[in-house]
DNA sequence: CTAATCTCTCTAGCAACTATAGGTTCAAGG
DNA sequence: CCTTGAACCTATAGTTGCTAGAGAGATTAG
């Protein structure tokens, strides 16, 4: 039996995350210690590695979600978590396109840097006049913190 | 003088978030109507695009604050826009090198898949256990939706 | 036995919006 | 002139996937 935080050293996940997915459903709740605390066994360890690899490739946790449900059923056909991988595939190929695109425009833009004033900035300038880029990335793009 | 619907329109910028960008202090308030209902000028139109095409270059929010307070300031160096140009730069490109081993590791995965059952479906298995993957990829990852 | 380290619950915060509710104003048609 | 419907107003809550904090209780090492 495995304290919550043996548990995330393990499975390399944080304890508040744990008690989070707990929280919307992905794990389910463990049993407790006579002082309250939660104590896992294998099978946690197994689901919550599976959780946290998934994430690695960047799975949304609804998707995490239908593939465990999916993992409880072996028998039935797995052409439903292919489905959710192919699908997970196309959305990182798209996002690969679209940094790209965003890449380029990058590269260009601080190409054009002469380091002079703001007034000749072409960072600034190729900001404020979309007219000056040479590709198309109209769509909103989410942050890159 | 524009409304916000028509600014919004004509920046491709919703109106909430136009709302939004005002309450974080990205823009001014602007004057009102007799009836308390925003009224915009061509500036604002400026600032709106100029905030609006930064976010389709993925630059976070706070990056676009900075970015608009120097060209406010036309005569001095544009070192430091340029600075945040190649920070953005060098943050999408990570994001490109990540999302391309996830694209391996996803493709090796569901070339796999024999489109049996659960029980030998390599995208499950491969979820479950890290080792049966060719690249490495521990660095927890945003999600892709 | 005590001190340090977990652990507990609950709440709030992050980015960057989006959505909803419930109300007001405006522009156009009859 | 009046009404209808679209657009606007404020304020609040929700989204995703966590992370951080407060304040209290449990456990374990020495």
């Amino acid at each position: 039996m495995l304290t919550i935080g043996k548990l995330g050293q393990s499975a390399a996940v944080k304890v508040p995350t744990i008690r989070y997915y707990e929280q919307i459903g992905l794990l389910p709740a463990p049993e407790r210690s006579s002082g309250n605390q939660r104590l896992y066994g294998k099978s946690a360890l197994d689901r919550l590695a599976f959780i946290r690899h998934a994430r690695e490739l960047g799975f949304p946790l609804e998707a995490i979600r239908d593939l465990l449900s999916l993992s409880d059923r072996p028998d039935q056909s797995c052409a439903a978590a292919d489905a959710i991988a192919r699908r997970q595939l196309s959305a990182v190929r798209a996002r690969i396109a679209r940094l790209k695109a965003l890449e380029a425009e990058l590269e260009r833009m601080i190409g054009q840097c002469a380091q002079g004033t703001i007034a000749d900035c072409r960072v600034i300038e190729v900001l404020g006049d979309h007219t000056l880029c040479a590709t198309d990335h109209d769509v909103p793009v989410e942050s890159a913190a």
